[in-house]
DNA sequence: TTCTAATTTAATCGG
DNA sequence: CCGATTAAATTAGT
């Protein structure tokens, strides 16, 4: 009842056989078969495999759960990508936005200015009319900082759980959040950890073309 | 020369003694120690160390090649994590500022009716005086919708992670791509990844409150 | 109690 | 050496 297996029971592509860890070619292929059509299969099913294959049963289960887990690791990859991405697109939007805010508050002052300076009426339409609409941002005084009792912000001896002594990292950067004087590019963009590996840069070119956006990066899905 | 070692050898917590892989606590704690001080100490100390914890050299050295990687994957975790909050901050400011927008657009029809319907001057001013200053978002073609191939942006029916077949994976939503109509909400938001772990939960208060708005879909975030 | 999902760990391979 | 994988062992949860 062979299923691929050529060899009897281990049969790695080198003639090493001192004592050989990884499955052939033979036993992953069918496994992966396996797992294509069923990713939990019943216990019955893989015991059916192991034997079919030359392994211990057991050896088939933990190879599956290895295999979801696997499964599961690179759709976090994939989050954290999409999140990247995201925050990359809001930023730019952001970034418009402000822009837009600049001329607008131009506008107004313009206006303004030509309607001579009396009345300060209108108050009762849009907004309550708060402050200075000269410069863009009304301070705002504390909008986020932090959401609940969740610090998250960073700070500087964030640390340990993995780590003792000397060592931290002190990495990341990540300086004043938002307080004010924000431009963006002062806020996460971590710096060159293994997920990104996005070349970055989403220049802010908001309503004019941009054609070398960053996407090279995708050597993962072979 | 035993630093910490009380048995000989191997000597797990359990007097089994079948086959055991992991090392003792003692061999860990010293390993552990050495890391504090130099994570990537010179051969000549892993070797002595090996002695000292009754290990072989390659052990030694597999395991601070080992424990370096551990450390830096908590890195990116935290890399992730201000990621995060980074675009969470972002998307409230993002919120804010286009409230503003929006009351400023107001602001300026209003006073444009005030100052009657006449010349539509200042046109070399702030801004080229591209359209409607009505509605806030000047369309904005679109300026990143999809980076090259990569559509990034999927769906609907997410579940099943560790399933195969059938449902591919299209998970993680994020629906047409700041297309226009945004309000971030739509954007990102991985689901509940095992990197996340912070609270969430930014409410976006500017300065008013803004009950009633579509902010039911945060289940994720237990 | 078993079963499984999840995490951790020592080790391997390729670069 | 590093990075990515892997089989296996261990722990937690139901």
């Amino acid at each position: 009842m062979n299923l691929e297996v050529g060899g009897s029971k281990q049969e790695g592509r080198s003639g090493k056989n001192g004592k050989r860890r990884r499955f052939s070619d033979e036993q992953i292929k069918s496994l992966e078969i396996m797992f294509g059509s069923e990713s939990k299969p019943e216990p019955r099913t893989k015991q059916q495999l192991a034997s079919d294959l030359g392994l211990h049963p057991r050896q088939v289960a933990i190879w599956f759960q290895n295999r979801r887990a696997r499964l599961k690791s690179k759709q976090i990859e994939r989050e954290y990508n999409i999140l990247k991405a995201s925050f990359d697109t809001l930023a730019s939007k952001y970034e418009c936005l402000k822009k837009e805010n600049q001329a607008l508050a131009a506008q107004v002052q313009k206006l303004r200015d030509q309607l001579g300076k009396d009345e300060g009426s209108t108050a009762g339409s849009a907004l309550p009319s708060k402050q200075s609409w000269r410069d863009e941002e009304p301070e705002t005084d504390g909008y986020l900082h932090e959401s609940k009792g969740k610090p998250t912000y960073i700070l500087e001896s964030y640390d340990y759980e993995t780590d003792n002594k000397t060592l931290v990292d002190t990495s990341i950067a990540n300086p004043d959040w938002l307080k004010d004087e924000d431009d963006i590019q002062n806020l996460a963009e971590p710096v060159g950890s293994s997920l990104t590996s996005s070349e970055n840069s989403w220049d802010s070119s908001c309503f004019l073309d941009q054609t070398g956006s960053s996407s090279l990066l995708w050597e993962f899905w072979s």
